[in-house]
DNA sequence: CTGTTAGCGCCTTCAC
DNA sequence: GTGAAGGCGCTAACAG
């Protein structure tokens, strides 16, 4: 077995075959057809290349084309079925284009949105994804003075064009869902608690929306007190239901939990309290959790789409509105 | 707004700066104070920097240094909290080491292991690491013939170094617990379901063992019957777990099903029982899941360690046993 | 049909 | 203190 330090190059596998490094670079491209190259040569430079354990230096070539083959995600966390969807899809989508896909993690945070933004764009992605953060804006200025393409999915922004499911349709579908889940128990349709989730996110304010606009059109307005959006973490949410359930001396007829980590901190709570309680409560989610799915009490949650989210972000990278940040919206699916 | 096209380079900014490209580089990379340049300098260099929105360009750097700057990961999937946490601690200690993270998911599909890891070698990361693929040897001999370190992690391979969770350890831990709740809610402790996973897999022969250890201690000895491993998808615990129910008529007393993903089966299953069978029933689980933990039925999870299992791999690559392929094996923890 | 040449953007000796 | 020159590995004109 060859243990050769250094990895061969294109001029290692002309030495050993005799031929030109040019000519080697051609038949590794697969162009060599185009330039008449003789099979007997081609294939003879093939073997030899195999022989050596050649791969092509990703980094020379890109510097050589200005193409790095890479594209790049940024999300906050794997931790649940949406984001790890997101990020899953997107390798698929990228593999599928013979681009290696680089999805980095930032936890929400700003400050590591930002660094990971300046790592990505130094190695030259040639687009950017961007989920989940705290504000879009501030990253897409920095993609458009590295002149390099970005999309925000699932958080529309005004510096770069948007993907975003139909929160505020999707919403709708599963309060009126709910609503004919409390009338066919006999519960009231006017007893509810929102919480989860952040008040200025554009998910959270849709989702409300949507909520509200079905609540109207059976009558029902709710009053301010009826909404908590104090952020994501599970524990807040936890905290935030058994404080309702402490002024109500029960559970509200519905429960509708904004973000699945919210679900998390709820199911928490409801895990201390008996089947009864349980029985006069119907609870709406987004978004999807298969263990959710399992649990002893009704919960019905929407799965956000995420690979037409990704498939509809590719689209747009390919086909980019320059100068436009058209927003576009995808429809979620009910569970 | 400048829009030009092409991304400033040290050149634009040294024409800018009135000063040279070899000045701006050694300003940009910090070394100015070693070379002996004005501070007035510098600082101009600097500022013309910022105001050009300059960006090293990494894969030029990468292509003079031979050091990509690029850190490697590769991975089944994001779907659940082990994976997930292993992938978020990678990202942070890569991101520690001003490193830019690469975690690619492989779907546990042999033929995208072996093109991801060659995608991933092009891109010559400077390490990469392994975790739940189907054979990590192919890979291990794809990364020594490319001369780049990796490491095994959570599964052992006789090709490279590897850091693994005490899977023995932790399931004897896990099967003394519930060998204890058994006996203290009076049921047998010689009745029991081992599920999930893959005979074949390191970690599943592990724990296989801790668990046999443990019960034997406490003279009891199963018979082959009483185990099932037939694949990660939650599907088929499912199944599996209603078929052993139909044939006995009730829950085995002790349930241990290996892998989270057999537990959100099993949980499928659970869901169409009474309270009366899950009062009758102890479940010990490997990994851990939030959602898990709320259950109405009593289970343990173990929750491995996935930040130490990352960081030791880390300590590995740092301080390479060339040559050799030690195995280190790391603790795990009960929830 | 194949070889020569000139960079892609950056860093690092080595002169000045 | 600063600048000039060469080359990392690869590709795409051009010449032969």
């Amino acid at each position: 077995m060859k243990t050769t330090k250094r990895k061969p190059t294109i001029y290692d596998i002309a030495m050993v075959s005799a031929a030109s490094p040019t000519t080697v670079s051609m038949v590794l491209n697969g162009q060599w057809k185009k330039h008449r190259i003789k099979p007997e040569t081609a294939s003879h430079v093939l073997k030899c290349a195999g022989e050596l354990g050649y791969a092509v230096n990703q980094k020379a070539r890109a510097l050589r084309l200005s193409r790095s083959g890479l594209a790049g995600m940024v999300l906050p966390h794997y931790r649940n079925r949406f984001f790890a969807g997101l990020a899953e899809s997107f390798e698929a989508e990228a593999r599928e284009r013979n681009l290696c896909p680089i999805v980095v993690s930032t936890q929400r945070d700003p400050s590591i949105e930002a660094r990971v933004t300046e790592t990505l764009l130094a190695q030259q992605v040639e687009f950017l994804f961007i989920a989940g953060v705290n504000d879009p804006s501030p990253l897409n200025d920095m993609c458009t003075a590295a002149g390099i393409r970005c999309v925000n999915v699932d958080l529309p922004g005004p510096k770069a064009p948007s993907v975003i499911s139909d929160n505020r349709g999707s919403a709708m579908e599963l309060t009126e869902l709910l609503v004919g889940k409390l009338q066919a128990a006999g519960l009231p349709i006017d007893d509810w608690f929102f919480f989860g989730g952040v008040r200025e996110d554009n998910s959270t304010r849709e989702r409300i929306e949507g909520f509200n606009a079905t609540l109207a059109r059976h009558g029902v307005s709710l009053p301010p007190s009826a909404f908590r959006c104090e952020g994501y973490a599970p524990r807040i949410a936890e905290q935030l239901l058994a404080e309702r359930y402490g002024q109500l001396g029960r559970l509200p007829a519905g429960l509708f939990v904004n973000g699945i980590p919210g679900l998390e901190g709820a199911a928490g709570f409801l895990a201390t309290l008996s089947k009864e309680a349980w029985n006069s409560t119907r609870i709406a989610a987004f978004d999807w959790d298969p263990f959710a799915a399992q649990m002893p009490y009704d919960v019905t949650m929407v799965r956000q789409d995420v690979e037409a989210l990704i498939a509809t972000s590719f689209a747009l990278v390919d086909d980019y509105p320059e100068g436009e940040t058209p927003l576009i919206v995808v429809p979620a699916k009910l569970r």
